[in-house]
DNA sequence: GTCTATAGCACGATAGAC
DNA sequence: GTCTATCGTGCTATAGAC
């Protein structure tokens, strides 16, 4: 069966999707230029209307499409897992899931983390569904553990779950392959966070 | 003692610092302008470049005075312990200050996290010092620990570090002082990273 | 679909009055 | 120290040819 090509249109269309991308991460919502943009895209500034309405629907495309890959991602992993998966398994695999993906899209995500502030705030409502989505997805991992008695009763949730994006999300920015793979960082992060890097108590030494 | 009365030079410089931080905060570098910043700063846009000669020089004394005020407060921070702490209440104490510090300057540090990677190259090569000795302090508070064993060996600290920092810097993104307090926000975080959140082994259920 | 050309506006920075 | 006025440049977005 083939894949069946793409229209013209649609080509271009994720190739300027692209080219936004790797501009706004680079220059901020304001400093990318549709120019520029453009020309990383291979076209003239003029031509991106044809594709995108405006520089607000552009980034909105970016923000979206880098959220739907991570929601999609993580969907499809936590559905591989059989039923009877830990709360420490599942735990891990959204780690390992997250970060990988924050690598592989790695344009769309630094492009969001760095822009998100400075996007119109019209934009950005429209966004949030998305993100709500993703959270929530998070929250279920960690309550169902809790709830399982796999995590301890005393742990706040929220806390965690917010210790662990803003850990995970930062990967994006200093994450270079070559010496430690994604996976080491994902199971070092996932041992820390359930474990500790204290030596127990009552440990011999 | 009196304390000294700035010059009015002085005080308006200051003004205008805080204006920026506030403006770069929500707009970016490229979409932060000269104007708005005098306007937030009560001033007119020639005014600005009576104290600083330009755009870049604005930027670059956000980043530093920002920079700055963490690492004079976490080196008072922790010489106000006794010799004799622990490595676990070193860490304590560098997660409460890092996140009141953070907290307390949050138009620096929000400015800082948010426009960094659109920051002309120059001015971010010069302030990369500060940064980097930001991150030894840290560096010596774990590997301390680990030597004297109370953190666990087979640790890895620069990832320990990178999830610290990545964690504790998002907190500036999402905390609202009203219901939690930033005590309440260092102590559980600490507490995750020192302990953990799953059930020990061996634990009673 | 992509181009050129341009309208209308805002930018950083400077000069010189006060 | 702060102002007004302005230079030269570059921005988003549109119009219409190809």
């Amino acid at each position: 069966m083939m894949t069946k090509p793409l229209a013209k249109s649609a080509v271009s269309q994720k190739r300027v999707l692209d080219a936004a991308a790797r501009i706004f991460r680079d220059y901020g919502y304001a400093g990318a230029t549709m120019r520029v943009i453009a020309e990383e895209a291979g076209l003239k500034a003029g031509s991106l209307y044809y594709h995108y309405q405006s520089k607000d629907a552009l980034i909105g495309a970016v923000l979206d499409v880098g959220m739907n890959a991570a929601i999609e991602a993580m969907n499809a992993a936590l559905a591989t897992l059989p039923p009877e998966a830990t709360g420490r398994q599942r735990l891990e695999a959204a780690f390992r899931t997250h970060v990988a993906t924050i690598i592989a899209n790695g344009d769309y995500s630094l492009a969001t983390s760095r822009v998100y502030g400075q996007v119109p705030a019209a934009i950005r409502a429209q966004h949030e569904k998305l993100r709500d989505h993703y959270g929530l997805i998070w929250r279920n991992i960690l309550a169902t553990a809790q709830r399982h008695g796999e995590f301890r009763g005393d742990v706040n949730l929220t806390l965690a779950r917010l210790l662990i994006l803003g850990a995970l999300n930062w990967t994006a920015e200093w994450f270079k392959p070559g010496n430690r793979s994604i996976d080491d960082v994902a199971r070092g992060f996932a041992a820390i966070v359930m474990d500790g890097i204290a030596v127990p108590a009552g440990t011999a030494s």
